[in-house]
DNA sequence: CTTGACCCTATAGTTACTACAGGGTGCATA
DNA sequence: TATGCACCCTGTAGTAACTATAGGGTCAAG
């Protein structure tokens, strides 16, 4: 299949997709004599693996260590749940960063008058406090 | 004061306050002879409003526009609430994006059986299903 | 004078795409 | 056959917000 359709079938843009296969993640295609790529089921199994992966959070970087991991099957499982939960650990301080910063953003907020700036409550916070 | 100091003084790096001058949202620094960036008060004042709207997740673009705002103190307070409420909605969804998103990747975690990969509940999830 | 911390500019790299320029291919329709 | 449109190709550059590096200058203390 071509590359639309490979695309289409992941839910990958076009550019994406040649993207990955300049880096390295997704095999070289074979071409078509007008040098087109022509992929096949190899492929479109692959790029579904990468496509839930992303969508899954993990950085390139880590879904290729998965890929590599996913292609010896008597391989220990240690490795993938090592680089899973590592992944996990981070969205988990994501979530407690965006939280803190989103308590903080609120309070500023709630505390606007909606007058004008001179007396802006948001401003007031970004401002430095004046030397005393 | 010289750069470093002012970087400093702010908890920014020196290259990133070079950078803020660079795309406009710091102004042109006096010199020294000796081609020093020599900074005042102000630059002080407007780079610590700088690192705290970075700090509270607000995009260059949106500091920008609050820094534009905040210059005009009659100017009305509403257009400053819109650009920080914009904010605070963007956070929401990244916090419900990525609980959603930690729940799914919790349950393949926890599914996991630390045998092989051959049968490993992660990388199972992640490979496309067989065609039945 | 030497040394080390700091300063400068210019350029490129990071991450993961995304957009665009310019040109080729294939197929359906008039 | 000609045309038009969707799709394909490579190469390059841009996005956001920094960050690192190369190569060179300045300043102050020893």
């Amino acid at each position: 299949m071509k590359i639309g359709a490979l695309a289409k079938a992941t839910g990958t843009k076009v550019e994406t997709v040649r993207y990955y296969e300049k880096i390295g993640l997704l095999p070289l295609a074979a071409r078509t004599t007008a040098n087109y790529r022509d992929y096949g089921s190899d492929h479109l199994a692959r790029l579904s693996f990468i496509r839930r992966a992303r969508d899954l959070g993990f950085t390139l970087k880590a879904l290729s260590e998965l890929l590599t991991l996913s292609d010896d099957r008597e391989q220990s499982c240690e490795a993938v749940d090592d680089i899973a939960s590592r992944h996990l650990a981070k969205i988990d301080q994501k979530i407690d960063d965006l939280t803190t910063l989103r308590l903080e953003l609120d309070r500023v907020i709630s505390a606007c008058q909606h007058g004008t700036v001179g007396d802006c409550k948001i401003i007031e916070t970004l401002a430095p406090r004046p030397l005393s």
